[in-house]
DNA sequence: TAGATTGTTAATCGATTAACAATC
DNA sequence: TAGATTGTTAATCGATTAACAATC
């Protein structure tokens, strides 16, 4: 088993491949891999090996070689679709932000309770009502949902993802979700996110990158 | 020193424990406080010995006086404010869902470089051009900046931030940004951590929170 | 070759967990 | 008291860093 925090690397590693590879760059070292993703060398260098890449000392990685090493690794063979359930501010945000992407990881479906939002087509992606979930995401095959509702809708969200067979969650509310054994729970929360840069703003020194 | 964990782990305690005084309950014990947190109890009893908050066996921790603890140790003794950059969809999420939630680290003022946007207010925050950062930074005291403008324009903007005196940045943007030793960076890589997401979701077991 | 970089193991570091006497 | 919980230290765990022979 991959530890989530190379998981989290191998991912940004993607994310700077596809960059040097539209930059037309044909191999990279592990320490300009390295700067551009804000790890280390060695951590660069050991998360290849985990995934079974060989560089060569003269010339580094491949660029799109290694691009394709790492995406066989993280990405699905068929892609995967994901709901998101929340189209308020943040939730329309999202859809924005995700749109055209990552197609094999692209947002199918959205959710609301709000009837005047249901079915309506935003930033590309319908709306439905909650009680359309189970069925649109057997329908759409989703396996990843995003709660993008205020709290105390959270948890309640959260299960009907669940019970609609979803597998992973990303968690824009400020609450510890309660989810069965094998699903996985991917917190986003912003508030402490903030008063964590806020505290080290004192703080003056101590210069860390935040793990997500 | 207090290690990043901690500061984290203090900040949700803080949301907890304004929950928990909201609904009148008057003192919690370690395991309660860390299941609403997402912390062990172990975790919760060392982090409270770090601030100097005592309990008692038989009661636990008093919840307002626990709450009084933290925020003393986590605000600041005057409040700090917040400058936000960029506007677009996910900028106007975010004076949405900071508005009025924290008085003591509040959005004080927001800056896009789109001129149609300037002079306007937003959720409350009037939206400054980018050429007002220095003099609106100055005068609103502000020493944190959150960037949410696009990949390509945020070295530039954390560069302008630190240079009008912001010590903390929380960054949107899914780049490393490279700033002065005692420029504390906070990243929240929403794209990370949705492909996060959605491996756990395929590899099923593994049920872990995220750190932020 | 000479020299920088790689793959890989060992050493270090820090955080979490376990444990337990002290407390009410 | 009896029993659950606290404050605090020691043991465990895991990740990062350092190191270095092998490589091109």
């Amino acid at each position: 088993m991959v530890s989530p925090r190379t998981i989290q690397r191998l991912s940004v590693y993607g994310r700077v491949l596809r960059e040097l590879a539209r930059d037309g760059v044909e191999a990279v070292f592990s320490h300009e891999l390295a700067r551009r993703s804000g790890a280390t060398a060695a951590q660069v260098r050991r998360d290849l090996m985990v995934i079974g890449y060989s560089g060569s000392p003269q010339h580094g990685y491949v660029v799109v070689e290694l691009l394709e090493s790492v995406e066989r690794f993280l990405d699905p063979s068929g892609g995967q679709t994901v709901a998101l359930v929340g189209v308020g501010n943040l939730g329309t945000a999202l859809l924005a932000y995700f749109r055209g992407r990552r197609p094999k990881l692209r947002i199918a479906a959205a959710f609301d309770r709000d009837p005047r939002l249901t079915g309506r087509v935003l930033q590309g992606c319908r709306v439905y009502g909650m009680d359309e979930l189970s069925k649109v995401a057997l329908a759409e095959g989703i396996d990843v949902g995003i709660v993008a509702v205020p709290a105390d809708q959270a948890q309640e969200v959260a299960d009907a993802l669940v019970r609609a067979g979803v597998r992973g969650l990303l968690n824009f509310a400020p609450v510890s979700l309660r989810v069965a054994d094998g699903v996985h729970v991917e917190d986003i929360d912003m508030a402490t996110a903030l008063e964590k840069a806020a505290y080290f703003a004192r703080q003056g020194a101590m210069n860390e990158d935040a793990v997500t």
